[in-house]
DNA sequence: TCGATATTTCGATATTTATCGAATAATAGG
DNA sequence: CCTATTATTCGATAAATATCGAAATATCGA
């Protein structure tokens, strides 16, 4: 992942509604969201709905499919999990890393 | 980790110098790096660096300590992993996730 | 105390981003 | 084919952000 994409993909999750948008579509799976059930739960318009799941799709963090009138949003956890791979590439040097509150997403991330 | 938190860190890692710095410092671990350092390094006039540090500081995502003349920047982790733990928080409504390029971070991360 | 070093704060400007109504496109059903 | 539904694109405006030189602050060594 390149650090363009990777700024794409932080720009997009740094909003309120699409941070909102793109959490609903993580725990929502494989099946997706519409765009407008997405757009009433959050309490936003269409079109300002729209321009926030453009940006989401630009960076790659979701895709989306039509189906019938709608069009379904799904998150893209390959995307998601690359972005926390950037960030935390080669933490604390190589150092032991597992100590307290050190860079170990996986054992630590249940606090903070 | 509340919702205003996680988009503030997401903002501050969501521009090219800051994302950059940070990294170094996730890679510098615990001695951290000083600001002039970071500015050298990264091309970037200090007062620009320091106006960076300063929303990287804002977000909680590091640390400052003064070390002499120089003010030493570090990176800390257990908000970084609060942050992902945000991202994946109930990925896929809990179910499997375990699979194909699903939300198991670590298992996934190496990939992308 | 003076001068040099390291960093931050201030201020002005340029750029990017968010908002949302109105107009446009695509689909479905009668 | 006409109407209703679902979504996106367009356009104008408001708000937030990035940039960086100059001035201010803090520390150190002589």
């Amino acid at each position: 992942m390149h650090a363009d994409q990777v700024i794409r993909a932080l720009s997009a999750l740094a909003q309120e509604h699409r941070l909102a948008a793109f959490r609903l579509l993580v725990q929502a799976g494989e099946h997706g969201i519409a765009a407008g059930v997405l757009a009433e739960k959050l309490d936003v318009p269409p079109s300002s709905m729209s321009f926030h799941l453009a940006q989401l799709a630009n960076a790659g963090l979701v895709t989306q499919r039509r189906e019938s009138r709608s069009i379904i949003y799904s998150a893209d956890y390959a995307v998601m999990n690359g972005l926390m791979g950037y960030l935390t590439e080669n933490c604390c040097g190589g150092v032991s890393c597992s100590e307290d509150a050190a860079c170990l997403p996986s054992q630590t991330r249940k606090s903070a």
